[in-house]
Order: structure tokens, then sequence, then C-alpha cells
DNA sequence: AGCTATTGATAAAC
DNA sequence: TGTTTATCAATAGCT
């Protein structure tokens, strides 16, 4: 990389070695999070140094989700660790993840200036009320947007079809002129179907 | 990097975006590889798309003993109560308390950036919505409590200074009577006045 | 730890 | 996706 390309095996001076690991570690990382921040992705990253000291880097603040969510989708064939089923493990989940979303909340509080809830006056409670709801319609708004285009695209697609059905029904048309052939033809008319699925609750 | 410097920011152009997404993370699992030959590191890389699909890298070619490595010297400073022993309901709880965290996660991103609104579909949207409307309704619940708290103090209050004026009028009836001054005193009666300050907003 | 000369990574274009 | 190229970013070797 400079000064001198290096050679990719394991550097034999420990004090070069240290050196490269801290600083490559940190451009590992730095990486990690770039790529998880350009393209909308989550990145779980675990560094063990040669001492046994750990490094890690969790892009979504979680890496316990992150190591569960490789394991959900990647080893249902591989008869792995069966904490699964440890009551004790599971409970000590329930307890992280619970605090996790306490951190959560407090964070959405804190947003808008909000403390404990059970320690405000009620013009303070108006005002988070009055927030939410603005946020709420916010929301509201945001769907709005996505099912526009949803039924932008859709109207779209009618559209061509329909371009489609026409030029094909003419080309029907032609050919039976052509080929004269006395029996009646079906031709099938727009719209044949109009199930457009869209899973979506509004 | 290349041909412009770049935002550290979500790119928006999703083709861009899927591009970027290929090179960098070719490149990150690159330079994973790299620090772990050149400074005898163990190494674990989750990389979770966007549409869920996970790219990983082992260093040690086992990412089950890199987690239970990383779980070890990690997760030990816990263990105590047991209480609920159903595995099934437990799982069930972690399931729901996940989701929980991944909507509030998103949610706090969502009140961030504002640009940021494509990472939510509908069904994330709605389900923040309908937590939102759950808080509204804490909210106001809160809100009604007080009020309520409020209400019984005036009564109580109002029923203490009935008493007094009770009082207060019969013992201005004896002295008229003592007094017998003849001349006609105007006795007040309750209410004075039912301007009972409440500036809050319902 | 900081500092540069270099190499490496990569955004844009095809 | 694969290749090319012009640039930007990371970092090896010194201090």
């Amino acid at each position: 990389m400079a000064r001198g390309k290096v050679q990719m095996r394991r550097i034999e001076n420990p004090v070069h070695r240290q050196v490269t690991f801290c600083k490559r570690r940190m451009g590992l990382l730095k990486k990690a999070k770039e790529l998880s921040v350009l393209c909308d992705a989550d990145i779980g990253v675990l560094v063990f140094s040669p001492h046994g000291k750990i490094y890690e880097l969790a892009t979504n603040g979680n890496m316990q989700a992150l190591i569960e969510r490789y394991k959900g989708n990647n080893t249902e064939a591989q008869g792995e660790s069966s904490k699964q089923n440890n009551p004790q493990v599971m409970q000590q989940e329930v307890l992280l993840l619970r605090q996790e979303i306490d951190l959560l909340q407090k964070g959405l509080r804190y947003m808008y200036g909000a403390k404990d809830i059970d320690h405000m006056n009620l013009d303070e409670l108006q005002a988070l009320e009055n927030n939410l709801q603005i946020w709420v319609h916010n929301i509201r708004y945001t769907k709005m947007q996505i099912i526009s285009r949803e039924i932008e695209i859709l109207k779209d697609k009618e559209g061509i079809l329909k371009a489609t059905n026409n030029i094909l029904q003419e080309r029907i048309i032609e050919q039976s002129g052509i080929l004269d052939t006395g029996s009646n033809i079906m031709i099938p008319q727009f719209p044949f179907q109009q199930t457009m699925e869209s899973g979506h609750h509004f």
C-alpha cells in the first residue's frame, strides 16, 4: 500500500505486526461502516487478536441480533449449539432485548425532550401528544406516497398491456382475413383478469 | 474514492447502490482476509444485504466457532433467576422483542433523516404508526389521570370552603343578634367566585 | 502517535 | 456482472 508493496503473509516482526493490526483493524471497521451506510446493509465484524482480545462492530448496534439472524438463515442443517433450548440462556436473551428496547424507547422519547411520562405535567404531555400526532401524520403521508407510486406503476403496466392487446387483436384480424378460414375465432378482450395482488394493508 | 468524492449516506439510486454494494462487499472481505493473514488474527464478517441475502467470511473457516468464542468472552456476566421455563413461549417472546427492536431502530432512523423514508415499507410504517397510536393513547390516559386527580382536589376544596362558609355565616348571624346594630349587612354566599384557574387544555 | 510516498480501492462509464 | 481508468483513500515505513 505505501512505501513498498507488502507481501501477503504473516508479518514476522511483532512490533510491525501489532502496528499493522491496529491500523488495518480500524480501516476494516471503517470500511464496514461505510458499506453499511452507503448500501443500507447490516454488517457484523468480529476480530480476534492473536492474544485473544476481541474487537467487534455491529452496524445495527446489536451483534446478538445479527448472529441470531445468521443462524436463522444459515444453520438450519447444522448440529450446532443447543443453547436455543436452554431456558437460562433464553431468559438472559429476553432480558437483554428488554434492555435494548428500553434504551431505544428512551432514545425516541429523548427526541421529543420527553422525560418520564409519569413525571410530566399536562402541558408537556400535550406537547408530546402533538408531536406524536405530527409523526403519525408524516407516516401516513409516506404511506400514501408509496401507495401512489405503486398505483402509478400499475397504471403504466395497464397501459402497456392494453396497447399490446390492441396490436395482437389487429394482427389476429389481419390473419383471419388472409386465411379466410370462415371459422369464428374467439378474440380475447382486455382485461383478461384484473387480479393485481397487493398484499399491503393501507 | 474515484471520479469524485462520495457522500457518506445511503445511495439513493438503486442501481448504483447495488453495484457499490457488490464492489465494496468484495473489498471489505478482501481487507478482512488481508488483516487475518498479515496479523494472524481470526476474523468473522457477516453482511446482510437490504434484501436479506447473507454474505459471510470466517477466516478460520468456521463462523460458528467464532460466534461461540464471541459469546464466551462476552455473555458471561449474567445468570440468575428462572421463571418461565417454556422454551416455546420464550422463543416467541424473543421473536416479538426482536421485531419491536427492529421497528424502534427504524423509527429512530426515520426520525433523524426525514429523507430516508424509503427505508421502511408499508407494513413497517403501519406497525410504527400503530405503535405511536398506543403511545398517544397512553399519554391521553395519563392526562386523564392527572385531570381526574385535579378535579378530586378541587371538589375537596369546594367541600371545605362550603363548610367554612356555613360556619362563618352562623357566626355572623350570632354576632348581629348580639350587637343588634339594626343595619343590614351583606352576607356573601358561596360561591364567591368560581374562577378556578386551570390553564390546561384538555 | 503523526507524516508522506505509494499502493490499493473504487465511482463512473462502457 | 467484468473491464477500464481517473481519482480518492488507506497505509508502510519513518520519525
